[in-house]
DNA sequence: TTGCTCCTCACGTCACGTGAGGTGGC
DNA sequence: TTGCTCCTCACGTCACGTGAGGTGGC
């Protein structure tokens, strides 16, 4: 038995075969292998054979690649010789809940770009759309930093002659959307928006 | 004018005091400058030379990157040569809510292998915990081809040699474990499940 | 002989980190 | 003269993608 099967089958797959079966790409096994994560047999002319076991281990390594483990990661997992694996799951549940936060705080901080938009049918007086932008984020951004005098009396006076260069009608809009924006915060988050604004003004002012 | 600071002041920061400033690294600032995105003068001995302006624009920058935008996107938004800014932050806004919703499933996924895991204090007779680990995994993980007659019968006789290694109180714990990780679930994701279990079962059995 | 698959370099991606080796101003 | 800061290469990171140029089996 084992030459039953014709002889090809019996050497094992080759990397286009399991590529296709698995949906893993021939780019991806030669850097498994290169990496010595997935080593295949190889025929006599060099090409790479995946028997079971390879098919086995590739299996798992997607399965464990899914799971946001690392490639470096992964080798020691199947040999046994890595870290205890529950400590491993509980670390990449840690990793996981930590961009999580990063990922909504970003998700929050984009609402409310978007919300703080000046009105859509203002027309061309509303200025380049790409300079409101920039001002929109600096002042929506938490800087570091507190401000200099210099900067701080830079920033208002961009921000005047931005107002200054509204209509009433945008004006007024601009204020509704603002306290629209504000209505969808709750007051923890007001009040921690409105100390991150304190704590930016130079000594002295506000 | 121009003149009366001393002449230092007056050519600019240097780099380190920059990235003092700023908490962006040295080496970023050198690189934004090969990226043609943050290009300060230089002073006669070919130091770089950072003016009011190009501290304005490195915070915009920071506040940019802040959002999500690749270095490649900050140029041409910068420039107000890039695409509408509020088209901009809606894509970024649709990114961001892809990755949160593929980081939620793989979050749910972590806890599931978690709170399936075999009771800690059941001794050495538990088995290598990597291979339970590995097997785990695989049962927990939605394979993306149906599985072969032959894997079906694999995963079945390793099941059962692994569960026929269990004392009785392990398997009433492992038992109690599940029972307690499908009272987590929602009926609608058991169902979506189950469901997913069915399809990975070779034509003809089940 | 023509396709098809396979092979091995080797550069590119993204935003820098990290030396390596050398120079100029206080 | 000693530090300190600055400079420019240039490789490394992470998991491959994407050609480039060539070979072997049906």
């Amino acid at each position: 038995m084992g030459e039953a099967d014709g002889g090809r089958a019996g050497r094992g797959m080759t990397v286009g075969e399991l590529a296709r079966a698995t949906g893993v790409t021939v780019r991806a096994l030669h850097h498994y292998d290169r990496l010595g994560l997935l080593r295949p047999a190889r025929d006599r002319a060099g090409r790479r054979r995946y028997g079971p076991a390879e098919v086995r281990r590739l299996h798992q390594i997607v399965a464990l690649r899914s799971f946001g483990l690392t490639l470096a990661e992964i080798g020691p997992v199947l040999d046994g010789t890595g870290a205890d694996p529950r400590d491993l799951v509980r670390r990449q549940l840690r990793r996981t809940e930590e961009q999580l936060a990063a990922l909504e705080r970003l998700r929050r901080a984009l609402l409310e770009l978007d919300a703080a938009w000046p009105p859509a049918g203002s027309g061309p007086a509303a200025g380049p759309p790409v300079r409101q932008f920039i001002e929109l984020i600096e002042r929506t951004t938490a800087m570091t930093e507190k401000l200099t005098v210099e900067q701080f009396e830079q920033m208002k006076r961009q921000r005047d002659e931005a107002t200054a260069a509204l209509s009433p009608e945008q004006l007024a809009a601009m204020q509704r959307e603002r306290a629209e924006q504000a209505s969808k915060l709750s007051p923890e988050e007001l009040a921690a928006m409105q100390e991150r604004r304190r704590q930016l003004l130079p000594d002295g002012i506000g």
